[in-house]
DNA sequence: GCAATAGTGATTGTATACGATTTCGTACTC
DNA sequence: GAGTACGAAATCGTATACAATCACTATTGC
């Protein structure tokens, strides 16, 4: 996880090195939403020059993570209600499809360690543990869509959880109760590739956990976003 | 079309100056795939310093339309059919779903422009004219996608056009038989969105639409590629 | 004649320096 | 007292300069 087109950018790279760094510090919460990113300061921090950072900045602009403005700066993307939409809807798409095509290629083994992750996440239900719980639910997922045979498509999939990771959706922290659907929900996919179920089946059960998940985010928020949020209709949710 | 998350960067930045000029030569085939992008000879020509360049060939990488090596520069992406593969699957994702998101914000005047422009697409099938054909072909999706209300998804089904076009991909080239059958299925979808389809099944025939293409494609191909593409199958083109 | 190697040229990677733009604080005016 | 104009500090944008790395060729040894 969280490596994305590194292409051609070995890690002794000055600039892949500032790449990382920021990411991380983004990622992991050391710079939050609204943090603003001064050049000379990072460059500082890390040890080398602005030229770099200036590049990791631009990239991770690029990926979504922070937003830029000219001659005024960089700042880390903020949880903008729409943004966190439009982030879910995308990914629900991507990830379905990653999850269907990953289907026929997911083993025995892959299905035994997904379930085992499954479990340790009912008990951090149990021990209330959200940050656990959201890692462990990165890993579940990953289980499910990394043998994604289309790099492409795959490489979409992490940018959106790197969003989301940068946005602090943790499950827990916008809508508690559905944490247990969540898990439930798990099992019912692992269970449909078990079987050797369409990909078609599989796309739209993963399509619609996420799209669950956005939807209780919905529920408890403030009406001008539902407003908002209309005009935005999350494909093959409310189908049928 | 063609405009891909400009954000913060301004028109008279050299940096965005050079991203244009660089991309525009590459989409135009003025850079043809294989050839390869001297950062400081690019800077000379466009009368600018290096270190914009390099920032948009960095951000062209990104996107996919070069392809850069460390110490070595930056090549134009070439027609290799297992990116064209990895390509035409993900444009049609995210196409698919764009389409669908976009079908209920599409009126009857969008419908009529598509009709013309499928009718003209029609004449270059008789005048063979497939560099306006490709043209249309663009111009003809374009109605059908850009009323797509999230942007994510929108620049997405950019950057595959952008890519496509860099492949020089015209239906035509590969697969002259395929164009005739293409401009009958622009006309089923038309009636689809005409008639308020569920977005399911506009999604459905979305990708079907492209994924026919890519069929045509790997059929008359060689067998190397079409062994390497049965690891890649295209969702929802094989469910029926 | 072939292979390994050292040297050379070309190109990228990064640092430093300076100019351009914006922002914010302060003083001044109405 | 509020609003505006001005100025200084901060920050970004780009140019230039140099160091690091790699590809290629010629040479040497076998």
């Amino acid at each position: 996880m969280t490596e994305t087109a590194t292409a051609g950018t070995r890690a002794g790279s000055k600039s892949e090195q500032a790449y990382a760094a920021v990411k991380a510090r983004i990622v992991d919460g050391t710079y939050s939403p609204g943090y603003r990113l001064v050049l000379a300061k990072i460059a500082e921090d890390l040890g080398v020059s602005v030229v770099p950072v200036r590049e990791a900045i631009r990239r991770l602009e690029a990926e979504g993570l922070v937003k830029f403005e000219r001659n005024v700066g960089a700042t880390v993307s903020g949880i903008d209600p729409t943004e966190y939409l439009y982030t879910m809807q995308t990914l629900s798409i991507v990830e379905g499809a990653a999850t269907a095509l990953s289907a026929p290629l997911i083993g025995e083994a892959d299905i035994a360690r997904a379930r085992a992750v499954n479990a340790e996440m009912r008990e951090c239900l149990e021990h209330f543990d959200p940050v656990r719980f959201t890692r462990l639910n990165q890993d579940f997922h990953s289980v499910l869509f990394e043998h994604c045979p289309n790099p492409h498509i795959l490489d979409l999939v992490h940018r959106g959880w790197n969003r989301l990771a940068s946005l602090r959706s943790s499950t827990f922290r916008f809508v508690p109760g559905r944490a247990h659907d969540s898990v439930a929900e798990h099992e019912a996919l692992l269970r449909l590739v078990e079987t050797g179920a369409s990909a078609d089946d599989i796309e739209k059960a993963a399509r619609l956990h996420r799209s669950a998940t956005l939807d209780a985010y919905l529920a408890q928020t403030p009406a001008a976003v539902q407003a908002a949020a209309a005009d935005h209709p999350t494909p093959q949710t409310s189908q049928q």
